[in-house]
Parts: C-alpha cells; sequence; structure tokens
DNA sequence: CGTCAGATGATC
DNA sequence: ATCATCTGACGC
C-alpha cells in the first residue's frame, strides 16, 4: 500500500498491484550501472527511501529503494486507488476510475518529483509504504521497456503484476 | 488487437 | 545520443 498525506485530511491511499526488480550495478537495465552520479546516489543510500527519476523528460517515475548499499530498487508501476479518490481524479485523464496502469500515471498521482528522491517512506508525513493483505495469484514476466538492456536481463522475469487487476499496465506481456 | 510517432528534458 | 513513458492515430 502506498499512503500520500497531504497534511489536510485528503489523504489518498493506493494498492500497490505492479512493480519491477532493478537489482543493481551489475543489471544492465538499471540505472545504477554507472556507479555512484548526482542522479543515482539515492539507490546506494538506505533501504527504504524513495528514488524518483525524470523519464523521457515527462515523467516522474516512483522506486522504493531495497538494497543496503547495493544499488538496487523497486519500481512502481501500477495501482489500484482505494481511498481519496475525489483528490485523485482532478489530476487524472484516464476514464477508469481508480486504475493507475503505468509507472508515469503513478507518480502523476503521487505528485513526486527527483527532489522527493532519499524520502524516508516508513515515516509517517509526505509518501508512506505500509503493508498491504494477501494476495491471492501474482504472475510475472520480462520488465517493460528496457530493450537497450542485454539480452539476459531484457527477458529475466523480474516484472510482477497482481492477477487481472486493473491497474496491471501490458497485462498481455506477462507469462 | 497491433504498431508508431511525437512530446519533452535531465544525464554523462 | 540516450531513455525503466503516455497518448492518440492509424490499420487489421
Amino acid at each position: 500500500m502506498l499512503c500520500v498525506e497531504d497534511g489536510r485530511g485528503c489523504d489518498i491511499v493506493m494498492r500497490i498491484v505492479e512493480t519491477e526488480a532493478y537489482l543493481g550495478p551489475h543489471d544492465s537495465a538499471c540505472h545504477s550501472k554507472v556507479g555512484r552520479t548526482p542522479r543515482t546516489e539515492p539507490m546506494f543510500g538506505p533501504p527504504g527511501r524513495a528514488y524518483v527519476y525524470l523519464c523521457y523528460g515527462i515523467h516522474n517515475l516512483f522506486n522504493i529503494v531495497t538494497g543496503r548499499q547495493e544499488g538496487a530498487a523497486v519500481l512502481i508501476r501500477g495501482c489500484e486507488v482505494v481511498g481519496g479518490h475525489d483528490r485523485v481524479e482532478v489530476l487524472r485523464s484516464g476514464r477508469d476510475r481508480n486504475a493507475l496502469a503505468g509507472p508515469g500515471k503513478v507518480g502523476a498521482v503521487l505528485g513526486v518529483d527527483p527532489s522527493w528522491s532519499d524520502h524516508v517512506l516508513y515515516r509517517p508525513g509526505g509518501i508512506v509504504v505500509r503493508k498491504g493483505s494477501p494476495v491471492e495469484t501474482i504472475r510475472r514476466g520480462p520488465r517493460i521497456g528496457i530493450d537497450s538492456a542485454d539480452a539476459r536481463d531484457r527477458d529475466a522475469p523480474l516484472r510482477f503484476a497482481v492477477d487481472r487487476s486493473p491497474g496491471v499496465s501490458h497485462p498481455g506481456r506477462l507469462l
């Protein structure tokens, strides 16, 4: 679960339904492959924090840093909005009420930009990650949009999605 | 259903 | 030059 606490009683709550794993410098699809730079530095920091970057000059993609100092992170690719719909609807152009299928949409609703990198996600305030309920079926498949990676990394099934959730992008590319 | 172009800007 | 995307426009 992902909670946005704007401090005005209009919090947004969303269920994470699609993710991708980026394993570290040895993963040719992972940003940390270039080593420590101003942009990738957050990935080498402590886990449980955010890594946000601007993608294609338009979309801010939201990641959760996972490894200790290893440059690993999880990209949040899809969510279902379960609370604060009124707040969200204004921000979205899509028609499906609570489905945020695609990392750019998730980032837009979260209202993040790269200045959110390093934000602590396990304490109240701003954006908080909470434990959700167990899920019936999780499907997996290759990651999306990483064609320039080595074939081995490109084909690795490191994308995970809740079966039949409307918040999952590219459902046809799951195994 | 599929593919494709264009928008758009930080990065190294 | 590259790029972890989205949308709308096509064609089948």
